[in-house]
DNA sequence: TTGAAAGCGGTACCAC
DNA sequence: GTGGTACCGCTTTCAA
């Protein structure tokens, strides 16, 4: 900039304010600048300006599990589309389920200076790390929640989600429905299982009822499958708490030739190309992700307020996997 | 970090110092400016620090068209994890095939002055932007080169994995292919539509070779599957140019009915449960990410050199949708 | 082992 | 309209 500006013969202060489009330059003027700026390359400095203004960088942080993960990618996209309609960029980072690598990045991107924070928090209890970024800037838990921080919240109507899941089976006759969730860590296979089993009860439904969290392997989730469509009271319908234990029960179903009603929590790319196609739970997880980065802002323009929960709807997409399954034996009959 | 001093009773620079973890504070000192640095809840300012030492700020910059697509998301995984390795952090974003945007975020990457970006690039012709970044940084063409640019590019072994998946299916006595692309405007398309009639003609398979590229919607995709699959000399067999298309051919092979052997390029979820399973052609794009940031890093520690391709190979994964099926009237008849 | 002072590339504030 | 100058928070350099 000094640079320009000497070449130019006129101050540095004229040319932060061509660069900054700020009034009160001449145009002669500016426009010989600008055609400086173009021959030099000059590029201005984003951390400089930073510095001085003290404001923060126009950046968003967001901290996943795994950015390749369909859902977390998904929620990446929206944050993305959302934040860059305000002229910011997103960091992202994967935490790869360590609470250790989750509180380093927290603090790498406090220092950085991010505007905000999204996190899929790791842990149900706040860290040291979580609590500090909340003092410094507007933090958002995404998909749960964490205890007594002072963050809002974006998550997934679980509960109605997994009660349109039962309600939908039960329409179809289903008696004897088992519930697969994710690993037992995860806030959400937790609360959807519980959501599963008030569902299940309030619907009166008789039991058995099966409900087993992970963590599971192709090989064990199918195996637990098996068990459950054997003995006098078989399983007729299962549901899975997300995509990971969908798309391993429908490979469990094809492996072991299973016939089991399903509704999956999530919904996922060809969900309605195997066969049955399978009838989900929807989360529009790019939804999530903009409501995420708009409470980000919101909370910015607003200040401090009472930490909010915000529970986006799910939508049940019935596709025909849902529907009674007759026993092989009976159905066997029928056809011939 | 003034403040730190202050209460401390030392000077900036030994606060500096210990922060940094240089040597040459005594052990009594630096223990209570930590204890000073924790209880006023110091941050260091990545910013202001850069400012002086005048380095790059530990980030590389990602553009890809959609993170949403689980191939740019997968890609995105890849080059997280090796960035972070380095201490550095992964900024993404969007260009939602908008040059214009590619642009600007291209602009804005290097005003945050990135250590190396890493690109899917739009065009094949150079941008003023993205010639002006390789000034700069470490620049990284991935899955897609960019003509007379000085900058690496990491590109899939388009042509040989073509040619596995043609060899593929005239194995399987596969005669009439036919080849769908991705948008006609997208580099990849063109070099996989070229690459098919390579191999189909190499290996002397007999015409009509049919060979059309996008855009597509499911169904004038579909449309142009019904109409090929029909007349005199129907087409057996289709090789589709990415996951985009495969899915979208998946859906029309359900919707219309069609028998169609198939070899899809790049690997997708579920693509060993549909019926039949897919055999595709892998190009392990988190592989593909890894890869170039390496070559981010590389090029950054041995300084400017010609610019090089790497090309990752390709897999053919096997799963049965490459198979010769027999006509309707034929199979009918067998079966009974 | 420690500190003083200059300066990185900009912006804020006020004078001209 | 334009320029001067202090200063943002930190690192560098050199002196104590």
């Amino acid at each position: 900039m000094a640079d320009v500006g000497a070449r130019c013969g006129v101050s540095i202060k004229t040319v932060s304010r061509v660069v900054n489009g700020e009034a009160g330059v001449s145009t002669k003027t500016a426009l010989r600048i600008q055609q400086m700026i173009v021959e030099l390359g000059f590029q201005r400095h984003e951390g400089a300006s930073l510095l001085r203004s003290s404001g923060r960088s126009e950046t968003v942080g967001l901290i996943v599990e795994d950015l390749a993960n369909p859902f977390y990618s998904q929620l990446a996209a929206g944050i993305e589309r959302e934040v860059r309609l305000r002229q910011h960029l997103l960091v992202s980072a994967s935490s790869e389920r360590s609470s250790e690598d989750e509180s380093q990045l927290i603090e790498a991107l406090l220092a950085r200076r991010v505007t905000g924070l999204i996190i899929v928090p790791i842990g149900a209890e706040p860290t040291d790390a979580l609590r500090a970024a909340c003092l410094e800037v507007p933090v958002v838990c995404l998909d749960r929640p964490v205890s007594g921080l002072d963050a809002d919240a974006v998550l997934s109507d679980n509960q109605g989600g997994m009660r349109s899941a039962v309600e939908h089976l039960a329409a179809h006759r289903h008696e004897r429905l088992a519930f697969l969730g994710d690993d037992a860590s995860i806030w959400t296979a937790q609360r959807r299982a519980a959501a599963f089993r008030e569902a299940v009860a309030s619907l009166g439904l008789p039991g058995p009822i099966h409900c087993e969290l992970g963590p599971w392997t192709d090989s064990s989730l199918a195996d637990r499958l098996v068990g459950w469509t054997r003995g006098r009271l078989p399983v007729t319908a299962l549901v899975t708490g997300n995509n990971r234990v969908t798309l391993s029960a429908l490979r469990a179903m094809q492996d072991r030739d299973l016939d089991l009603g399903l509704v999956g929590y999530d919904d996922f790319d060809l969900s309605d190309v195997v066969s049955p196609p399978v009838t989900v739970v929807h989360q529009d997880p790019v939804g999530l992700g903009e409501r995420a980065a708009q409470q980000v802002f919101s909370r910015l323009s607003s200040g401090r307020a009472t930490p909010m929960t915000v529970v986006v709807p799910t939508r049940l997409v019935v596709r025909g996997s849902g529907r009674l399954i007759a026993p092989k034996g009976l159905r066997a009959q029928a056809t011939h």
